[in-house]
DNA sequence: ATAATAACCTGAGGGC
DNA sequence: TGCCCTCAGGTTATTA
C-alpha cells in the first residue's frame, strides 16, 4: 500500500496522540510479519514516547528507552483507537497507553513490519543503506544524473530503488515518469542532465501534493484517524490503461517493468 | 558487482 | 455457489 505520502500522513497522524504517552503494555497476537517480533517488546513499560518521525517508508517511534522501527509494506495500518474497541482479524499488535487508548498496527499480507532497537535507529541494518529523501536538497538534478550514469536499467526501476532515493513506489513512479514526460523503459543512463532536472521537480510535485492530500486510497489505505487518502482523484496515469492520456488523446499502454504494472502514454513519454 | 526473478502473504474480483 | 486465475501502495534473498 503505501508509499511516502501514505507513510508521512500515517506519521503526522499518529504524532500528537502518542508522543509524550506511557505505554502500559504490548499486546502481540501475531507474530510472524516479514520478521518476527521480538518478543522483548512484551517487557516493555512504563516507557515514554519521545518523538515520531519518517525515514524512506519506516516511521520511528522513539521512545525513552529505546526506538521501534514500524514499515507498512503492502497492506499494513496504524489507527489511533480506545482501548476498549474490540481487535479483529489482522489487528496483529496493539501498543496500548496509559491514557487508554492505543495504537494498533493492521496487516493482512504480513509484508510489514515492526521492530526494536535500543541503538540508533538510523544505523540499524534495514535503514543504514538508504537513498536520500526526495524531498530533501540533495535530491536534485546533479545527484539523479550522476547516479543513472552506469545504470544498465529502465528509469522507472531505478527511481523505485530505495538505496537511490527513497519514498517513491509504483503509483508515483508512473505519475511522475509521465508528468516529466519520461518513458519508463528508458534506460537511466540515456538521462540528459535536464532530464533529470524534470523528474526530480515531478517527484517533487507529486509527493508534495499526495501529502497534501492525505496520499492515495485504492482499497485499504486509511490514515491514522480512519480516513482515506484523497489523492486517486489526482491521478493521471495508474489505474487508467487503456484510457485516453489526458494530454494528447491516445490510449495509455500498460506494461511490466519487474513484475510491476506500468502504465504510460508512449506518444507523450518519450 | 550488477541485474533479473522468486519469495514472502491474504483478499478481491473476474471468468467459467 | 465454487474453483481457478490474476492482481495488489514493498522489500529481501537467491540466482545468473
Amino acid at each position: 500500500m503505501p508509499e511516502l505520502p501514505e507513510v508521512e500522513t500515517t506519521c503526522q497522524g499518529i504524532r500528537s496522540a502518542v508522543i509524550n504517552q506511557t505505554i502500559r503494555e504490548i499486546v502481540i497476537r501475531e507474530s510472524r510479519l516479514r520478521w518476527p517480533v521480538s518478543r522483548a517488546l512484551l517487557k516493555l513499560r512504563k516507557i515514554q514516547i519521545t518523538n515520531v518521525s519518517r525515514r524512506a517508508k519506516y516511521i520511528l517511534m522513539q521512545s525513552t528507552l529505546g526506538s521501534f522501527i514500524i514499515h507498512l509494506g503492502m497492506s499494513g495500518r496504524l489507527c489511533c483507537l480506545d482501548e476498549k474497541i474490540p481487535y479483529q482479524k489482522h489487528d496483529h499488535i496493539d501498543f496500548v497507553f496509559d491514557n487508554g487508548t492505543l495504537l494498533r498496527y493492521t496487516d493482512p499480507r504480513r509484508f510489514g513490519a515492526v521492530l526494536w532497537t535500543t541503538k540508533d535507529p538510523l544505523k540499524h541494518r534495514y535503514l543504514a543503506k538508504l537513498g536520500v529523501e526526495p524531498l530533501l536538497p540533495v535530491f536534485n538534478a546533479h545527484y539523479l544524473h550522476r547516479v543513472t550514469q552506469n545504470k544498465q536499467q529502465p528509469i522507472k526501476q531505478l527511481i523505485m530503488d530505495q538505496k537511490v532515493v527513497v519514498g517513491v513506489g509504483n503509483i508515483y513512479a508512473n505519475e511522475a515518469l509521465y508528468q516529466a514526460k519520461i518513458s519508463p523503459l528508458r534506460y537511466s543512463h540515456s538521462l540528459s542532465l535536464n532530464d533529470c532536472a524534470e523528474l526530480v521537480r515531478a517527484i517533487r510535485k507529486i509527493l508534495t501534493a499526495a501529502i497534501k492530500q492525505g496520499g492515495t486510497t485504492l482499497r485499504d489505505f486509511l490514515s491514522a484517524k480512519g480516513k482515506p487518502g484523497y489523492f486517486k482523484q489526482k491521478l493521471l496515469v495508474y489505474g487508467r490503461q487503456g484510457m485516453a492520456c489526458l494530454h494528447c488523446g491516445q490510449s495509455l499502454d500498460v506494461i511490466r517493468i519487474q513484475q510491476r504494472t506500468t502504465v504510460y502514454c508512449s506518444t507523450c513519454q518519450i
